[in-house]
DNA sequence: AAGGTAAGCTACCAAAATGATAGGAATTTA
DNA sequence: TAAATTCCTATCATTTTGGTAGCTTACCTT
């Protein structure tokens, strides 16, 4: 079970445009050089967050994105779901008509139990705990 | 992040070997037969399983396959492990070298602390926990 | 009004992973 | 020796992933 480079990709752009919350849009080419993705693949990514409402775009020049809610605002799981979809999907969590077996019931609870334990650490956090880290990392970095 | 029906019919399997543990082996036909899975595709999911040593094979008439170890012994993660390969694998978590962003860095943190949210949940149980409630179970509809 | 700048949309594509299916070889029991 | 069973390898269709490309639309500046 890996995870994605659109997950990986996605929370680092979302995650710059977090850092720069209230200075106004920042481009895809901005984000794209400093994190060093594809500019064309980037593009899509946003695409998604901007979809889902967690992000806002400018277009035009002196255009570019936005987060639509504070940083404070904003849970990781939200983030994290947008990109890579429900997590630890099994169907029979939702639908539990598709599982017949009993055994399978069983193998079920371990499948509940590992998406919530995910979705506790997702929760717990917001894009605002991931930009105070940031800058207390770049703080430190000053002092050396 | 979905769960990838390698797991999911695997854990079912191994389940089947872990209540019939010391009642000698089983065969993959009654495996399949039992979990409903394609006899040639549990073939090699099996096949993943006693490559990691969780499961010994019988070749020849009476054959089958049975846990090498009781299944209080086995930990889900060294099944989940075995089958998904390793959880949330994110390169810069095993090669910090590969992460020269500071972004990254913190972003990290964060699928770190999802592995060893998952990694709890699956190192607290064992098959012998699941096999415990398969039965308990099962004693439930007897009652009813 | 015009030109340039950026987002938006859609199609396309290559590579890898997934979920199988198939057939024959090797081994063991009876 | 014959039958039953695991073992091994190849093949294959479908989906997902990761990415490229090009044109369209909106908007700001001059």
């Amino acid at each position: 079970m890996k995870l994605s480079s659109r997950s990986r990709y996605g929370f680092r752009a979302i995650l710059e445009l977090a850092v720069e919350y209230g200075n106004g849009p920042l481009q895809i080419k901005t984000i794209a050089k400093r994190e060093d993705i594809s500019n064309k693949y980037l593009e899509q990514l946003i695409a998604m967050l901007k979809a889902s409402g967690l992000v806002r775009s400018i277009r035009g020049p002196k255009g570019g994105y936005e987060l639509t809610r504070p940083p404070s605002d904003v849970k990781l799981s939200e983030v994290f779901i947008t990109l890579e979809g429900p997590v630890v999907a099994v169907e029979c969590l939702e639908h539990p008509e598709y599982c017949p077996r009993c055994t399978e019931c069983v193998t079920r609870d371990v499948w509940a139990k590992m998406q919530s334990a995910i979705m506790g650490v997702l929760e717990s956090m917001t894009l605002q705990n991931l930009v105070d880290k940031t800058k207390q990392g770049q703080a430190e970095n000053y002092q050396i």
